[in-house]
DNA sequence: GTCTATAAGGCGATAGAC
DNA sequence: GTCTATCGCCTTATAGAC
């Protein structure tokens, strides 16, 4: 498995990204160990090194990056002058789209935020406003149109991302629903829950 | 700090499961070294052996009396013969209500069902689907009496357990909403979403 | 019921060779 | 760019004293 002769950089940072992904998805960051992550990228844990000074920076760049694909991602999803039903309906549907083929990236930018230290998850935390700011926007506006029945934007915002973020918990690819049939259900439900 | 003469187990187990639920919800299972727990509790890690065989056990028991408690919570809360409707507002309600004031034992609960060894995990799980299917028991009835509009209960129920469950997520004690207040929110949404 | 002492091994990170 | 070797520390768990 040792990478040897011909070894490239770029390729082993790549390979260091997906397999610490992989593996603090699945046991968590603080019981994955850096040799653990080099025996699968396939050199000696000090070889990490050249890349990452240390491991709490490869945990910051996973959930930054992260965070920076989603928002460039709903940038470019989102179109301006929409109705808030059709902006809402546009959301729930990307949103559920992005994440259900993200499941490592989206478990732990959730689950260790509280592995981070104060500064990256200051960075995290602030990323991750700015897109439910995007959610809060669309329910602000469609309250004030009186499109929407809401009296909290904010809790309703809240509401809205757990359930749909909730569809990785149990969805696994190859299921019986596709995933165009769950978007449709959960736009239904999404819209009903605030007209 | 240190426990002298007067020491007393029942004090002792007690504290354990306390102290471990706090460190494990704050930093995560794997983060926590059994020293540490001893050290709140105020004895030594050594003598934490005489309550829990390992330090996995501790997790299991946790988990476990915190799903045997929502369980035993909801038969005490539940009324046969009620509408579906009416069902599943006193569900919504009391689901809020039962985890809103448990956030430590709720975040471990699906935080570290990965820390589980296959026994554990079994066990927890199985206690889970029981809960999870009063809800879908809830929604099924309504389908077919066509109180409910819902193509798949499983999908739906998933959604909305997904959304109330995330109130933890957000709430926090002496904030600007009451926690009735909040049950009413989450209540409208969830209602709506389903009729 | 709790202590001290210890076994046996894993941890993150670094130095220096090639 | 990656290796081997190592530092100093922390880990779960146990033995035996009190």
């Amino acid at each position: 498995m040792a990478r040897q002769a011909g070894a490239n950089g770029e390729t082993t940072a790549r390979a260091i990204r997906q397999e610490s992904l992989k593996l603090f998805a699945r046991h968590g960051y603080d019981a994955v160990s850096m040799r653990q992550i080099a025996s699968a990228v396939g050199v000696q844990a000090s070889a990490l090194y050249q890349y990452f000074p240390t491991k709490q920076q490869i945990l910051v760049t996973l959930m930054t990056e992260h965070m920076e694909e989603l928002l460039a991602a709903y940038a470019e999803e989102r179109r301006d002058g929409e109705t808030p039903r059709a902006a809402l309906t546009r959301f729930a549907r990307f949103h559920i789209r992005h994440h259900i083929s993200r499941a490592d990236a989206v478990f732990i930018s959730y689950m260790e935020l509280r592995a981070l230290e104060p500064e990256g998850f200051a960075a995290v935390e602030a990323l991750r406003k700015l897109y439910e700011n995007e959610l809060k926007s669309i329910l602000a506006k469609g309250a004030e149109a009186g499109e929407f029945r809401l009296e909290e934007p904010h809790v309703a915002a809240m509401a809205i991302l757990a359930m749909l973020t909730g569809v990785n918990t149990w969805y696994r690819t190859g299921g019986r629903l596709s995933r165009e049939k769950i978007e449709d259900i959960y736009e239904d439900m999404v819209l009903k829950s605030v007209i």
